[in-house]
DNA sequence: GTTGACCTTAGAGTTAACTCTAAGCTTATA
DNA sequence: TATAAGCTTAGAGTTAACTCTAAGGTCAAC
């Protein structure tokens, strides 16, 4: 039985994290105090860690609510819905990366293209970049 | 001389966001009419262009507002303060990018060894993985 | 001269996931 | 026994970038 602070040494995250996730019904401490003190099982801390590790995968809180309902009754649902959920995180996920991935070639292409130094920003090729709304093709960023 | 709905049309932005922007100092209108109601020059909307394309390619608004300073005093300013923005914004693109691409890749693995199925969830392979704490490795992955 | 579309402002609400504070018990240590 | 560390709760604050509302003034058209 752990306290709640042993719990957070154990998982890595705080205590202030541990009682949010359970005020939002992720978690729960099977055991009390006299005094109110939380305790919690290893059936807890399996339970902790499954968030933890979940959440590290890029679930929401709300995504792994879901999990979690399936995980404590497995026989009433089917891997469909785990794959479902799985799915949806993935296609977030991959929509999330392309954006980023055309801001990351840009910002390169925007880097390449300026001299980076310590001459005024007259003609700073970024600037320019930007006020032109980034027509900036392939031949401007490799002259 | 653009009042703001027709600048919202010319620019996508919604006349919510234009006053928004305003507020935090990054767009102003030159011109008032009697009645209060903005209107915006060319080099309004040149401005306003120019924060959307820098929205665009990921920049906070605080980064913006820094770029807009430079961008109205070129002369006080170097490229290498340009590109000391730029770079950070790259740097924190790339960090991001590699956190998602790591979930990604997870998520995909993920997939991979579920079944999908309308069985129930009980030996679900997602569900074993996450408890596990995602101690899959390629090869429970290409099984 | 009256709709209806558009404009104004200040300020509140939204989202996600924390993060922190205050006020007050409890427990372990010296 | 006193001090410090740790626990409790409810609830407020944080962050970024919107997004919306309310209450009211303005303007063009019929």
């Amino acid at each position: 039985m752990l306290k709640i602070s042993e719990l957070s040494k154990k998982t890595g995250l705080t205590a202030h994290t541990l009682r949010y996730y359970e005020k939002h019904g992720l978690i729960n401490a099977s055991n009390r105090s006299e005094a109110g003190y939380r305790f919690y099982t290893d059936s807890d801390v399996r339970r902790v860690q499954f968030v933890k590790t979940a959440r590290n995968t890029g679930f929401s809180l709300e995504d792994i609510g879901q999990l979690l309902s399936i995980r404590v009754d497995k026989l009433s649902h089917s891997c469909q819905e785990v794959t479902d959920i799985t799915r949806k995180k993935l296609d977030e996920v991959s929509a999330k990366l392309t954006e980023l991935q055309s801001m990351q070639q840009t910002l390169q292409l925007l880097l390449e293209s300026c001299c980076g130094g310590p001459e005024n920003a007259t003609h700073c090729s970024i600037m320019e970049a930007l006020d032109a709304g980034l027509l900036l093709d392939r031949e401007a960023a490799s002259r």
